[in-house]
DNA sequence: TGCGCGGAAAATGTCAGACATTTAAATGTA
DNA sequence: TACATTTAAATGTCTGACATTTTCCGCGCA
């Protein structure tokens, strides 16, 4: 049986996960220097080489980061939401892509997700984020949009009604989820009517979320999710038609 | 002003960069065989090492497997749900630990999300899903159990909670919350009284669930959030007066 | 004919040493 | 003091070699 420390793993593989193990647990703080890659090549004792794959693995998951120069390294590395965001996006992104999620499974996922934030947004909301909803809205409402611009600010308006709840863990946890339908999104061909109809719901939601009204932006979401569903739906068998 | 292309990284940087586009835009799917270290170096005209590099990279990241001997090489992997959920975990529980989460937030996020799955959750659950929920109620309920123990004991409940909405989608994004707090719960100290009372929260949504009232278990949920935000702001202030 | 065994081949994994480049501190000088 | 220069310590990269693992193919043998 394959235990969880996978003993038989390459050489760069074991020593990542102990310098994992030591950032994880606290061992090393944020912002420490790492030893040398000469340091740790003797420490563990292999060669340089092989250190420098294992800190590249560590650098790939924004563990550490390094420097060039005299008092240069590698250095534990504070990780920052930037940072999580966009892992947590290409994560979600391939994940979706590559096991053949449906579009029901990532839609009911996403809009399940960002109706846990509506109290919040309701209670929370600035002007900031209400003027980045109502420009949204503008712009989804312009004629001659393309499909993919029509997206893109969908997905900027749903990203301000997250950040609205503001709970910085939230938007983390949201981002993937909303940014990684996009692509599922862009399968999708707006008419002109159902643009309207979209339009429409988010008019709904952003008014319940001036109005600090949690349950009608509930409500309004619920009905733009099954909207959504249901254009999905038609997209779909008009492609298993063909 | 830098640019997301970072035109400046490392080589190594920009070759793992090449090749993970190529594979997160389809370019190559899944089960393909990259072409052999040397002919990538090669290709990318560069040194092996420095393809290695580009490797162990994606490799941190699952997006490729490697494999050894004769028509081994490197394939691009499937990144199944368990990898994803181990890298949202660590991603989560560092960026918790390292930007100075409060417990505040964290704990909201969670159970904002939790709520999130209830809907589902009570329209889908199986009997498995209950049975894990009664059990570590139960385990819950034992005394001479450790904080430790105690606090494991509610992650699997919540995650059977969140299983039970039967959305993988949901399960992999929430995974990542409800792991990420284990660490902020392990500083709580429970009572005896106070276990009581979550296994009695505990007790009252797993009947909601099963019962398939959704008002009841969100409400259930909500009230088990406000204690728990009790007891940590509790903790916390016992920390900071000593 | 069929089966097992062993070697060849192809690939990754590892090592050693060298050189290039970058960066900041230390040093020297007007 | 202020500025230019040197220098040292690191990472980044290259070359070439060897070790190891795994598959395939052909050979001998029953």
């Amino acid at each position: 049986m394959e235990t969880a420390k996978t003993p038989k793993a390459d050489l760069s593989a074991q020593i990542a996960q102990a310098i994992r193990d030591a950032i994880v647990e606290g061992r090393m703080i944020t912002g420490e220097r790492l030893p040398s890659e000469a340091e740790l090549a003797e420490q563990f004792n292999v060669s340089r080489p092989t250190v420098r794959e294992a800190l590249k693995r560590l650098a790939a998951q924004s563990l550490i980061r390094t420097q060039r120069g005299a008092f240069g390294g590698a250095f534990v590395n504070r990780l920052s939401y930037e940072e999580a965001y966009g892992q947590q996006i290409t994560t979600s992104t391939l994940l979706l892509s590559m096991n053949g999620v449906s579009f029901e499974t990532a839609c009911e996922a996403r809009y399940a997700l960002e109706r846990a934030c509506t109290p919040l947004a309701a209670a929370r909301r600035t002007p900031d984020h209400l003027a980045t909803m109502r420009a949204e809205i503008h712009r989804q409402g312009q004629p001659g949009l393309s499909d993919e611009s029509f997206c893109a600010s969908d997905v900027t308006f749903h990203r301000a009604l997250v950040d609205a709840a503001g709970n910085p863990v939230l938007s983390y946890q949201l981002a993937g989820a909303v940014e990684a339908m996009q692509p599922l999104m862009n399968m999708i061909t707006f008419t002109a009517r159902s643009r309207e109809a979209i339009v429409a719901f988010h008019t709904r939601i952003a008014d319940a979320i001036e109005a600090g009204d949690s349950a009608a932006a509930e409500t309004a979401l619920e009905e733009l999710a099954a909207y959504t569903l249901e254009l999905g739906r038609g997209v779909m068998e008009a492609r298993a038609a063909r």
